[in-house]
DNA sequence: TGTATAATTGAACACGTTTTCATTTTTTGA
DNA sequence: TCAAAAAATGAAAACGTGTTCAATTATACA
């Protein structure tokens, strides 16, 4: 491997000038300039990564912490790293994949730490020295980026009372973290503003789960009812006790989910959800981050919270 | 943050010392290995990772290059890193995510690609100075791990002729790589085996391209023929065709898919597929290039191919 | 033209670690 | 008990880059 030292000895200049020369060109006569260029072309020289981190004192890596279990099927990451990736491309850093059991979650500029659950703030973020954007809404002070939970259950939750629904069943996760509670709390203020009757279920975010749930409740059920799902997994389930049960959608029973990552197009009929945008907030994070390593600036709490987008579909509106 | 210098002054050793104990404690006495590792731990010192890389020359980073775009939807990809991430991390590598895109696809100890087309070999591949190795079989003498795409659609296929069907469609993707010529190759084979007609089509792996494929056939068919899919995608969209035009599954028509990541869950009725263990493979994927990494011997081309497994459900044999 | 200022270039050092080699101390074996 | 071998320790150098500061050259201004 070539070295700065190998370019400069080519091109007749000290090492300093091919140092300029890479990282202020504007500080080097045009002269000299192309006659380090062609040399570094000639030797195919590239930057050695280790040696610039140890003098500027910093990796040009940013980590991405993901705390739930990866090898669920969930596609949601997949698309958050994507979004995540496209923006570290653009300032020339990279992106370092770390999980719950990784050895060195420190050694690098700053994390974007997603899937984490109360209990995971000072056992692990907080021994953290680096910057660090959450993904999810946090009352620890931690910079976040999240999507507005509550507003799009109250979206979905007005859609259906909007199509004719009163008799409207949340089911949600049984998980106490912040999302959850938003989302609970969105149903339940729709409700509330129209006068009607909460009825809450909570359970695995699996589909079999949900559909065994639903099947057990539509034996006492009266059609003309709807359900209003936390995940699209949730309503897939849903969706699947409901046509084994015999009764049809969107007429007997309507169905939403949340997420619209990618389940919600797998269902037949296909499934209305409150989609988030994923890749765009994967973008926002890395964006916050980068900002914040470059300005050491730890002022107060700085959180950018996303608009979801009710999708219609078939599971509460025919025709679509 | 502490250096290996503070932590020999605090313990009163040399530099040398402290190192020692890091990498061959064994060379360093009883007592002083007890100071040192005090002293490391009262100052929780992290060794600077940029320092060891640079006089090591290496960096104790593997690059996972993903050339397909990873805002698909494809759940495979999570799986696969995951195995990866559980191997790297036992042997404290970390793991770096690049696309077709990144900057930087050097600066690492080896990389794992995937997601490749033969037109990127030349392109992408070839230039790479470190170890490599590719998901997927290949005649360029990379040393790669794949799935025996061949064997698992004569599994497919055999199954569909052991359950009475005999006209047997393949739906293929469009694309001429080998992945999808070995899962041909296999259709092909067991329906000479058992002297069956072939048909074959191919198109974009969607579920909505092959929904309307098959919807177009449905018109001029006969009940008793099966879809041999080579993927869940297809293998889903398929299945909506036929319920859409009317007929029962797996009576009058019968479905497989090919992946079994996740996709074949969803539907329903449940798809009998070929399922790849991707997780493991990715497993094996890092052991393999670890391997390389540390014996540099660059002898002849190493292949891991992985057994599918059949996976029966009701898409094809009521009861599963 | 001469001087002050700006632009350009280079030499030496620093970053934190491991490697190499030399030195000291301990153990072994007769 | 003494020499030889082995074990333990440390000093100095090296890895490839950026930073600091000094030296040189070119430019601006009167």
């Amino acid at each position: 491997m070539a070295t700065i030292k190998d370019v400069a000895r080519l091109a007749v200049v000290s090492k300093m000038t091919v140092s300029r020369v890479i990282n202020h060109p504007d500080k080097v006569s045009l002269e000299l300039r192309r006659l380090v260029y062609q040399a570094m072309k000639d030797l195919n020289y590239i930057p050695n990564f280790a040696a610039r981190a140890l003098v500027q004192n910093r990796t040009q890596i940013v980590k991405v912490l993901i705390l739930e279990e990866m090898d669920t099927t969930e596609p949601y990451y997949m698309n958050l790293l994507s979004g995540i990736a496209k923006e570290l491309d653009k300032h020339y850093y990279a992106l370092q994949l770390v999980s719950r059991h990784s050895r060195q979650i420190g050694s690098c500029d700053g994390l974007i730490v997603t899937g984490m659950r109360t209990k995971d703030y000072d056992e692990i973020i907080a021994p953290l020295e680096q910057p660090v954007v959450l993904f999810g809404q946090n009352e620890r002070g931690y910079d976040f980026v999240d999507v507005d939970n509550e507003q799009g259950m109250m979206m979905a939750t007005q859609h259906l009372i909007d199509i004719g629904f009163e008799n409207i069943i949340f089911f949600g996760i049984d998980l106490n973290e912040p999302f959850m509670q938003a989302r609970k709390r969105g149903y339940e203020k729709k409700m509330s503003e129209f006068g009607l009757t909460k009825t809450t279920y909570f359970m695995k975010n699996s589909s079999h789960a949900a559909q065994s749930k639903a099947m057990h409740l539509l034996h006492n059920f009266r059609p003309g009812s709807a359900f209003v799902c936390a995940s699209d997994r949730i309503g897939l389930g849903v969706v699947r006790a409901v046509q084994e049960f015999g009764y049809s959608i969107p007429n007997d029973v309507a169905v939403t989910g949340f997420d619209g990552v990618f389940l919600d197009q797998i269902a037949d009929p296909k499934l209305t959800t409150v989609r988030q945008p994923v890749i765009e907030m994967g973008q926002e994070l890395a964006r916050m981050l980068l900002k914040k390593i470059n300005n050491n600036k730890s002022d107060k709490q700085v959180g950018r919270i996303f608009q979801p987008k009710l999708i219609i579909r078939q599971s509460t509106v025919r025709q679509c």
